[in-house]
DNA sequence: TATAATCGAGAACAATCGTTCTTTATTATT
DNA sequence: AATAATAAAGAACGATTGTTCTCGATTATA
């Protein structure tokens, strides 16, 4: 460990992060610590940077860094239990990093029908679609066919490109989809989200 | 509409907060925006707080707002294309409010295997879990088995409660799991998110 | 005890900050 | 064509910023 003891410092400062969600200015942070001076401040944010807990951000301000949102784990920890509690708790917005690469450029789109359902795109769900005019073939695209959305593989042969579903068991009632002139790409499937719980019903509504 | 378009910046703006998870000073947002006067931006700044894109933070900084992290969800059946619908407003979503409900009761767990594929839950994908002691039969719950997380269909014959896999090409590969005497369930499958691009790896990488 | 390292405070600096005011272009409306 | 509203730029303000330097107090080490 760090000769200075740098864990209480992060501690308030994970709280105050957590109700404001910023890393406030040096000033701030030396009320929030109780440090008279800016410089001693400025010093304990260095040792964070050091640790990774904080890290540079443009401007010459601070964020937080890769070890920000760390968890102590407990002593008592059963083996098999949840790990996982750990990477990911109270941070709202970490689904929607996961996923959501470019904000501006994406777009959900629910899914009808089971044309898809050979990669686990299912009716109800929501495809998360990035915009793009171009794709490779092979790849899942959200297309425009006779002024309406598909969501389907898209493929090439001899002929020219096309579309595919993927539904082994009703192979039939998907036929390849062969645009008559051009093939518009209206955006890639980069990923999907799925709610199965029925809105407004909650499982354990015992009170 | 608004007067002054502010959708456009505040695009740039998301895209920007995506990358470095901070909302920069009036001086970076006049770069980022190509706008030469810095009180223009400070304008534009307070119509987004209008709208509850950005909202006050101390220090007299910025943050995201609670509209800030809203989607636009797409038309699926709907004939016609986009830009006709571009008179009326899209519907906007915020992917964690609606997949989440009882933030501090959830968790996120990586699947592993294909013993669920027919409920379209790949490997790879992160299902969402609900804690909860309980479950009725016919519902996907997250158990403990030999200290081992699985994630089965909840069932019940004669002979009390068992879990059941969804497999139906590998049933014999799945077959039903009788625990020795206890069942411990440890929360319910409410959800379900996928990402299915490569982290790092962009789709449109033509530079 | 002597000495070095660390802890903490204060002062000072240029740079940047958010904000306000004024002025000029552009656009829409009458 | 006249008028109003909006979009955009520029200048200037004091306040706050991050940083650095210096100097006493405390602590650990030899």
């Amino acid at each position: 460990m760090q000769p200075l003891d740098i864990l209480p410092y992060l501690g308030k400062l994970q709280d105050y992060y957590a109700r404001e969600r910023i890393v406030p200015s040096m000033t701030r942070l030396s009320l929030l610590w109780n440090v008279k001076a800016r410089s001693w401040t400025h010093r304990i944010v260095q040792r964070l940077k050091e640790e990774h807990f904080l890290e540079n951000a443009p401007g010459g301000r601070v964020r937080p860094g890769p070890r920000f949102f760390e968890r102590t784990v407990g002593p008592m920890v059963r083996a098999g239990l949840p790990q996982q509690a750990a990477d990911m708790q109270p941070e709202l917005l970490r689904i929607d990093d996961y996923l959501i690469e470019n904000p501006s450029q994406t777009i959900l789109f629910p899914v009808k029908g089971d044309s898809m359902i050979d990669l686990g795109i299912l009716e109800g769900d929501m495809v998360i679609i990035e915009r793009a005019n171009t794709a490779s073939v092979g790849q899942v695209i959200l297309a425009i066919v006779d002024n309406e959305f598909t969501l389907k593989v898209l493929a090439r042969d001899k002929d020219g490109y096309y579309l595919e579903a993927r539904n082994g068991r009703r192979n039939q009632d998907y036929p390849p989809i062969r645009p008559e002139q051009k093939l518009e790409i209206y955006g890639a499937y980069v990923g999907l989200i799925r709610k199965t719980r029925v809105p407004g019903h909650h499982l354990n509504a015992s009170r």
